[in-house]
DNA sequence: ATTGTATGGACCC
DNA sequence: TGGGTCCCCTACAA
């Protein structure tokens, strides 16, 4: 089976619809027509991609079970003709190239091409070995055994084990939830005990640059996004397991990045670092998924981490420790720094709860405000020059509310963005003048509103389809502002070949970004640098991807 | 209210 | 080396 598919593949190399087209001209037979012979390789919208795609590759897979007598002879054939030589056709030779070219005006009208691309694709190398190393597969050394029967004893009475309650749980964390911190910051890939390397104790420290660049007008953008690539060096596994959260250390002498995953891990990569496994640095501050990361840009060696098991900490790396920030039962789902000095922040629980909270009291001193429909929130974003104001994705509605305004229960929005026909799965003020909200919905459409008026309803400036069914097994996809503009954003994508695609708040695309060998996943989670050409991107095994110029 | 299903990736045998 | 299997706590449609 294996041999044929690689000689079928074969075939449609050799095969060009040039060369067809040539022989069939010469046997002057043109009974379809060259036209017909024209690949299509199609650009498949949004548009359910996916759906069309299964049902291409079956169609391709069918034909070629139907087929393989046909395709061996031409095979064999073609080899023949090689070396054959001669420029008269027989009879037997002109029936044969028009069985040639029938058969291969069938398999482009069936865009074979694009399957084979598909077929490339799902044939891919294996993943980046770069990063965390692949645990060996724990092998329980047992005793020989030798039955009750041989050893001429009697035969026990065997009583079955209690099931587990939540095997799920048990099974795959050690604990429910980590302790009350300060926890301190030991690698877990690395030796017990260890202190964490020095260098990267500094870079942590290391604070960006401050002062603003001019915003490149769109063609030097779109010029600046063209020279940012991928690498082999540039693709890591970060985290474990599938990455629900990302981001950029703010400084700018190299790229240090940070990945949340579904076990509550959090993975630190540096690119090209020596320390670790790669540059990789793991730790273990949460026990279910890390929701949001964010390092604090008033203070570049603390990141803050949010957990769906109800911990939100502050990686600390001057002083080696997680420190607790805030904790309920279970649920956090979001946060966002509220002030500039990142000392207070706005917490939203999947209940539809949200909490101001300030790091500098102790314990929970919080309001809650909302609630909601249950479980309806799924982002919270801040407001950057207003941080009065902050946007909440509710179900089908974002709402911005003022945090001098709230009330425990039924607060009066400021603003509400209307049109979504699904759940939103986020909403972000733009980065500079919050005077857009940006947000993706689960009716496959990317919105950009106008909030620079802040009226009762701000009007709707932009829809750009998306494909936003990432189905159970992905995190979901969110359009994010670049930090370092006003107008750009960047999403993941669904599209074969993979691909991260950034757009203008006018819906123009701007780039893609793909790459033959170190590209062929879905990265749900993009970020760009806040200050360099740098874009992340994450998916569903851990593995972080850096394009960078 | 309950049930079914879509969906990608990689690990492991 | 390739395909079977697992992952799973979600959103939506029926």
């Amino acid at each position: 089976m294996a041999t044929r598919r690689t000689k079928r593949k074969a075939v449609t190399k050799e095969l060009t619809p040039d060369d067809i087209e040539a022989t069939v001209r010469r046997s002057s037979r043109n009974a379809l027509g060259p036209k017909r012979l024209q690949y299509s390789p199609e650009d498949s919208t949004a548009e359910t991609p996916s759906k069309k795609s299964r049902a291409k590759r079956h169609v391709a897979k069918s034909s070629q079970n139907k087929k393989p007598k046909d395709e061996a002879d031409v095979e064999n054939s073609d080899v023949e003709h090689t070396f054959d030589g001669h420029g008269g056709l027989s009879l037997y030779e002109l029936e044969r190239l028009e069985n040639i070219r029938q058969n291969q005006a069938f398999l482009s009208s069936i865009n074979l091409v694009q399957a084979t691309e598909e077929l490339k694709q799902l044939s891919r190398p294996k993943p980046s070995q770069r990063g965390l190393m692949r645990q060996a597969a724990v092998k329980e050394v047992l005793p020989a055994r030798k039955s009750l029967r041989l050893q001429n004893k009697e035969a026990e009475v065997l009583t079955l084990p209690p099931e587990p309650r939540d095997t799920l749980i048990h099974e795959r964390s050690s604990q429910v939830k980590k302790p009350h911190g300060p926890l301190t910051m030991g690698p877990v890939n690395m030796e017990e005990g260890n202190e964490l390397p020095s260098q990267f104790v500094k870079l942590c420290c290391e604070d960006s640059a401050k002062e603003r660049k001019m915003a490149l007008d769109l063609k030097e953008y779109r010029a600046a996004l063209k020279n940012m690539t991928i690498t082999e060096e540039k693709v890591a596994k970060v985290v474990k397991d599938r990455i629900f959260s990302a981001a950029f250390h703010p400084c700018s002498s190299s790229l240090l990045m940070a990945a949340g995953d579904k076990w509550g891990k959090v993975g630190l990569w540096k690119l090209g670092a020596e320390w670790g496994d790669d540059g990789v640095l793991l730790f273990e501050p949460h026990t279910r998924p890390v929701g949001c990361i964010a390092f604090s840009s008033a203070r570049p060696s603390q990141l803050l981490s949010l957990s769906y098991d109800g911990s939100l900490r502050c990686m600390d790396v001057e002083k080696a420790v997680f420190d607790d920030v805030y904790d309920i039962e279970d649920g956090l789902k979001t946060f966002d720094f509220l002030s500039h000095d990142c000392s207070t922040l706005v917490v939203g629980n999947w209940y539809g709860d949200v909490s101001i909270v300030d790091r500098r009291t102790a314990g929970n001193s919080h309001e809650s405000l909302h609630s909601l429909d249950p479980k309806t929130l799924r982002c919270v974003s801040v407001h950057p020059l207003q941080k009065q104001y902050f946007a909440v994705a509710e179900s089908k509605v974002v709402s911005i509310y003022d945090s001098r305004c709230l009330k425990k229960t039924k607060s009066q929005a400021v603003s509400q963005l209307r049109g979504h026909s699904l759940s939103i799965s986020s909403a972000y003020f733009s980065p500079c003048t919050g005077n857009r909200v940006l947000t993706s919905c689960m009716d496959n459409h990317i919105r950009i509103y106008d909030t620079s008026a802040m009226t009762t309803n701000p009007p709707l400036l932009t829809t750009i389809r998306h494909d936003m069914h990432t189905g159970r097994w992905l995190s979901k996809l969110s359009a994010v502002w670049d930090p370092k503009r006003e107008d750009c954003f960047v999403v993941g994508s669904m599209m074969k070949p993979r691909r991260v695609q950034v757009f203008h708040e006018s819906g123009q695309p701007q780039h893609s970004f793909t790459d033959n060998e170190n590209l062929s996943t879905v990265l749900s989670i993009a970020a760009f640098h806040p200050t360099n050409n740098a874009l992340l991107g994450g998916n569903a095994s851990g593995r972080l991807h850096v394009f960078s110029s």
